[in-house]
RNA sequence: GGAGGGGUGGGAGAGUGGCUAAAUCCAGCAGACUGUAAAUCUGCCCGCUUCGGCGUACGGUGGUUCGAAUCCACCCCCCUCCA
């Protein structure tokens, strides 16, 4: 059995109101650990509410990190993810404390297990650039530029508008193809992982509990932080923007659609969007022990027993 | 009792003689995924299938036609209005 000691780290991945922030925060407290988010839209300050992030009196209870830490007005990546979970990984295991990981994207776990391979910055100017050329020519003129300089970007589906356009900004900003990118060796971001765990709910409990978290979320005064969101006047395509649930709501408080149907169609994508990373995790952390639920701290025991030799 | 409208695949809803196993949306299922990943995208979704097809299908029955979800007759059911 793996010995969960300090200065290991532990993952817990699930999909969106399975309950993976309260299975870390007991962990965490039964074995003296710190909270590291890997969900990227809890990272935001703007989304406390409508991204379901730990309340203030549940941070207090130990350190939390990288959650509400980024202002809205940015655009975060998976690599700027990367680098700054592996500092407060390091940070955590300095102070000889256990870091739990918990989140549910995908992307992330697999950036800290694998990492990603060295990339361009893409500056402004080009990411702006690329959308302009986007819509300039369309969408298929626009993938055969790529191909042009990129001919093994022809596994994209010819409708991924934001992978092809990510292709040319990296061309475009390094003067490398992303395919040579990909390439590039990558190395883990942590190497002392002691456990791994997927959350896995039944699905109809899964979608159930989803519907009633975001009347709760309504009821905690999500329509109040969406239009605080939309005050800001913020670039409509950044991420923030796209958080399932304030996206919907912004749309009902410029007065395109009812709070009725604003309220369904965050429902729907939600349940959308827990069924995506579900595939991710069935296929992406096949290996990893699943349990369907977490009852309590004293489940740990369960956990580590069936976990992999880290 | 009279007048009109309507019955289409799990739901909603197009289609009004052949290009229709039947648009589209929803629900459901499966999948991809290296820096926007709560994103972006793909496939399946009547049954069987060696994935090329084969068989049944648009309330029911019968008819017209080379050919009908689409036209006709009758029957059944539903809705609105008049009584």
């Amino acid at each position: 059995m793996p010995a969960i000691n300090r200065k290991t780290t532990v993952l817990i991945a699930g999909p969106t109101a399975s309950g993976k922030s309260a299975a870390a925060l007991a962990l965490a407290e039964k074995i003296d650990g710190e909270i590291v988010n890997a969900d990227a839209l809890q990272v935001y300050r703007d989304l406390y509410i409508l991204s379901a992030r730990p309340s203030p009196a549940e941070e207090a209870r130990l350190r939390h990190h990288l959650y509400g830490a980024i202002d809205g007005e940015v655009r975060y990546s998976a690599g700027e993810w990367s680098r700054d979970a592996a500092r407060a990984i390091a940070d955590i295991h300095r102070r000889g404390k256990t870091a739990i990981v918990a989140g549910g994207t995908g992307l992330y776990f697999r950036a800290l297990e694998k990492g990603l391979s060295e990339a361009p910055e893409v500056s402004d100017e080009i990411r702006k650039a690329a959308a302009e050329r986007f819509e300039k020519v369309g969408a298929a003129a626009f993938r055969d530029e790529v191909l042009a300089f990129d001919p093994e970007m022809a596994r994209l589906k010819p409708a991924d508008r934001q992978r092809h356009i990510r292709a040319w900004e990296v061309f475009h900003a390094s003067g490398a193809t992303l395919s040579n990118i990909q390439r590039r060796p990558s190395a883990p971001l942590v190497d002392n992982i002691a456990v791994r765990i997927v959350i896995e709910p039944p699905r109809d409990a899964l979608y159930a509990a989803i519907d009633v978290r975001f009347d709760a979320m309504i009821a905690a005064g999500a329509l109040e932080e969406a239009r605080a969101l939309l005050a800001r006047a913020l670039d409509p395509s950044l991420p923030v923007m796209k958080a399932v649930g304030a996206a919907e709501l912004i749309a009902h408080l410029g007065g395109e659609i009812s709070l009725d149907d604003a309220i369904a169609l965050a429902r729907r994508n939600t349940r959308r969007f827990a069924k995506r990373q579900l595939t991710w995790f069935r296929n992406q952390t096949a290996l990893w022990p699943r349990v369907a639920a977490w009852r309590d701290a004293a489940d740990f025991a369960f956990v580590a027993s069936v976990s992999p030799q880290g």
